[in-house]
RNA sequence: GCCCGGGUGGCGAAAUCGGCAGACGCAAGGGACUUAAAAUCCCUUUUCCGGCAACGGGAGUGUGGGUUCAAGUCCCACCUCGGGCACCA
């Protein structure tokens, strides 16, 4: 067959049409006797159309997909879509068409996007999770928490973004600027809100960092979420208001140093604060309330006043003054702190401003009590000058204290934690409804679970002003209780878009299930996800949603696994001119465009040659040029070498064997371990380097041998190329369908060791030797090779060290 | 400030267990083919010194120390870039 051109456009359309009419690329069943590899990129939320980004994602997550069902396994690799939050509202409003629509003529945009591209797709296993049946387990799931007391409605201090114009939860807030508008400042607004309960499994989420992802996880995540979630482990203790029987609680992590504390300081929001104060010291407070909003939070600035009152302190009934300040938070342990300027920075700060008392109470174990602290001391030491405490270490003392505390009854050892509850109310059109009616007598009444789903009103103006546009429906709002039947209004606020992502993996496993959210025994076998894959920027907000739903499905009994992903993988960014891509910086490569200048294949083979998968890497189309070549010399010496007929050379015949056989070897190796892809296909190059060199004296029998192996060794990279070389070869069946190639140790062994010969660790010489050359052998020859001599000659030999087959080393003085 | 990662040619990078630094590719330069161009194929390309040349020698993985026969790799200190958290009591 003579050589064919590498006709991008039209191998892909062509492979493209063939996938289209056998639905169902893997089909993966649970019954399957192969053992099963759930792999899973986390979705993007596509408003309009792939970039070059997203290919990255379901480029990495494709090669492995095609990769472990050539291996044998029963991959379930399914490719979709979830949530449409603003982004679909947004363009509804501009393109004047109802949000269910657009996102309809999205998705259908998606999938011919995702087709381009050649990502498999179970198409049995497809999920929108703007559906009615999954807004029906959305709200089946809440209210099966509300049953738990783990979804609840409270007055409360939220995050407001004024572009999006809704609340946000905490974990959305980046910087104090939403997450989708990265310069839009986040603003506090008083409004009564939905909340999930994450902070129940607040230990259990910290935990299971380190009993069930520690190894599977990439650190980086785990950090995040340890800190995210914030154990500190203290003490509260209850000062009791002067002239009162008014108990002020104050958490500590150092009781041991409360024989210094010369304050009490009360967050400006705290109720004694505001029981203690007048008008004018309410008007302060409120002052105090306003900095925190605006401050920059680079901005230290520290500011409080006297309230006029005074505690007493229950361990040595030292009577202290009452403050408040703006760096006590109020959602933070009990929103009143025990100031002990001597052993604390903050402290420290705030008493030298206002000139409060400083009281050593710890020294260094070597040293002893400072009488006037120019700094604090905030290390490990033995407290002093604390009665029936003094002389303990710090860790002692804490302990002896706390069970103080807690024998007398004013206090005990507590654990607090940073992470708040999850705010999933939302004041937006799309997004699930929350199932919820609100009676004047019977109060909040859940929708009985045979009205479900409630479904969007579709003849609401969406206007983007920060009121929900339900709440504008009349027809929508306007219901009649489930349980007196009075006149009643509907919950207008809407789910996070976030509820649909956390758990839009299990319902893959059982798409169309309309009697449960999935079939237990279908999420038995999958699960857990094997290999989850996606941007580290989710670390602290999908992927701690989707754990704590996980736990919460579990305690439910819906499931047994206790985490939803057994390993994360977090690749790089792309990034474009120095920066992220994304709209507002008008740096963003569409993929189509990529595609149609480059093809899938190249686009695919570029990004994972470029960089490993997990460090950010820039997109030049320069270097796609070169993958674009590698694809084309591949399918050049394919296709003229299909059916030449040659004897060719046997040394060449071995070379080129050893070298397919040492890429079989590093290939897998590269699938199983690193995911090193760059230096997979760089291999890939080198093989093909030397059938370019070796052409003219290769025999049939090993071109034979080489051009299916290559063909299938490429076919997780480029499976277009490759499906089309397969029919070339008159090979049929999909590639990825075939049994990976297996390496043979003999045919890639080298025929000798080639042994370096040092001396004092400098390269002079190397060696052919037959493997397993005796050492004293390779010493003597190393002594008389010719390089080696002159740097020898009148010198002592004071040692040889041999490293066999590899290396002699010769030190000379 | 605390916690994670990084720092290797003009560029992206490789070196998997302490054993030949710079694989593979990009860009650049040269050559072949061609009326010409594109495409393709081949060669050169860390740097400095010596040489017409083959070649020979020195230096070199952010900086300074250390361990070792041997360090990009291990240890200590520092510089620097990126990311995360940050009045969290």
């Amino acid at each position: 067959m003579p050589e064919r051109v590498y006709e991008h456009q039209e191998i892909e359309a062509k492979w493209q049409l063939r996938w289209d009419a056998t639905p169902g690329l893997y089909k993966a069943d649970e019954d399957s006797s192969r053992p099963k590899y759930y792999v899973l990129e986390m979705l993007p939320y596509p408003s309009g159309s792939l970039h070059i980004g997203h290919i990255r994602n379901y480029a990495i997550g494709d090669a492995l997909a095609r990769y472990k069902w050539m291996q044998g396994f029963n991959v379930l690799h399914p490719m979709g879509w979830d949530a449409f939050g603003l982004p679909a509202e947004n363009a509804a409003i501009k393109n004047k068409r109802h949000p269910y629509e657009w996102t309809h003529a999205n998705i259908a945009e998606m999938k011919r996007q995702h087709r381009r591209m050649g990502f498999s797709y179970d198409w049995d296993r497809e999920v929108t999770t703007c559906e009615p049946e999954y807004y029906r387990w959305n709200q089946w799931f809440f209210l099966k928490m509300m049953e738990r007391g783990l979804a609840y409605r409270k007055l409360a201090n939220v995050n407001w973004c004024p572009e999006c114009a809704t609340v946000l939860a905490n974990e959305q807030v980046i910087d104090g600027c939403c997450w989708r508008h990265e310069t839009t400042r986040v603003e506090q607004k008083a409004l009564s809100q939905w909340f999930w309960k994450t902070t129940a499994y607040a230990d259990e989420l910290l935990r299971d960092i380190d009993d069930k992802l520690e190894g599977g996880w990439p650190d980086r995540v785990l950090a995040m979420q340890r800190n995210w979630i914030g154990r500190s482990e203290g003490t509260e203790v209850d000062f009791t208001l002067e002239g009162t029987e008014q108990k002020i609680r104050v958490f500590t992590t150092r009781v041991d140093t409360i024989y210094g504390a010369t304050c009490v300081i009360l967050a400006p929001e705290h109720p004694i604060a505001q029981q203690l104060m007048d008008d004018e010291g309410k008007a302060r407070a409120k002052e105090l309330i306003d900095i925190r909003k605006q401050q920059d939070p680079s901005d230290v600035r520290k500011v409080g006043y006297f309230t006029g009152g005074y505690a007493i302190n229950p361990y040595n009934g030292d009577k202290v003054p009452v403050w408040i300040s703006n760096f006590v938070l109020m959602d933070y342990g009990t929103g009143a702190i025990m100031a002990v300027p001597a052993h604390d920075e903050r402290d420290f700060e705030f008493a030298t401003q206002y000139d409060l008392p400083i009281r050593s109470v710890v020294r260094a174990i070597d040293g002893g009590l400072e009488a006037i602290p120019t700094a604090p001391f905030t290390e490990y030491g033995i407290t002093e000058i604390a009665g029936e405490f003094s002389g303990l270490t710090t860790a002692d003392a804490r302990r002896a204290m706390s069970a103080h505390a807690e024998k007398h009854g004013f206090g005990n050892a507590s654990i607090t934690y940073r992470i708040k509850d999850w705010g999933v109310s939302r004041q937006r059109y799309w997004g699930t409804p929350i199932p919820v009616i609100h009676c004047e007598d019977c109060g909040v009444v859940p929708v009985p679970l045979d009205q479900l789903p409630v479904l969007l009103p579709t003849d609401v103006k969406i206007t983007g002003q920060g009121k929900s546009p339900l709440a504008e429906a009349e027809d929508f709002v306007n219901v009649k209780c489930p349980t007196c039947g009075k006149a009643a209004r509907r919950e207008t606020d809407t789910m996070d878009t976030f509820v649909d992502s956390s758990w839009y993996f299990y319902r893959y496993c059982d798409p169309k299930n309309s009697d449960a959210p999935f079939d237990s025994k279908k999420i038995a076998y999958w699960f857990p996800i094997d290999q989850y894959i996606g941007g580290v920027e989710h670390a602290i907000l999908h992927l701690i949603y989707s754990r704590f739903f996980t736990k919460v499905m579990r305690d439910l009994g819906l499931i047994t696994n206790d985490e939803p992903a057994a390993r994360l993988f977090t690749q790089g960014m792309v990034i474009r001119d120095g920066a992220k891509m994304s709209k507002n910086k008008g740096n963003v490569i569409s993929a189509d465009e990529t595609i149609t200048n480059y093809g899938a294949d190249t686009a695919r083979v570029f990004e994972l040659f470029a960089a490993p998968p997990e460090r950010d890497m820039d997109w030049t189309d320069a270097g796609a040029d070169g993958a674009y070549r590698f694809l084309g010399r591949v399918f050049r010496f394919v296709t003229r070498n299909v059916d030449r007929v040659s004897d060719g050379d046997p040394a060449s015949d071995r070379k080129a064997l050893r070298k397919l056989h040492q890429l079989i070897h590093r290939i897998t190796d590269d699938f199983d371990s690193r995911w090193h892809f760059n230096t997979s296909i760089a291999g890939m190059m080198e093989l093909v380097n030397v059938l370019y060199e070796e052409e003219s004296k290769l025999s049939r029998a090993a071109l034979d041998q080489i051009l299916p192996a290559l063909v299938l060794l490429l076919g997780p990279f480029a499976p277009f190329a490759a499906e089309e070389m397969w029919e070339v070869l008159g090979r049929t069946g999909p590639v990825f369908r075939q049994p990976w190639p297996k390496y043979d140790v003999e045919l890639e062994k080298e025929d000798a060791a080639d042994v370096v010969l040092q001396v004092n660790g400098k390269l002079r010489g190397r060696l052919s030797v037959p493997f397993g050359a005796d050492q004293a052998a390779l010493e003597q020859a190393a002594l008389a090779d010719p390089k080696v001599k002159p740097f020898i000659d009148g010198k002592q030999v004071v040692k040889i060290i041999v490293v066999p087959d590899k290396l002699v080393n010769i030190v000379v003085r």
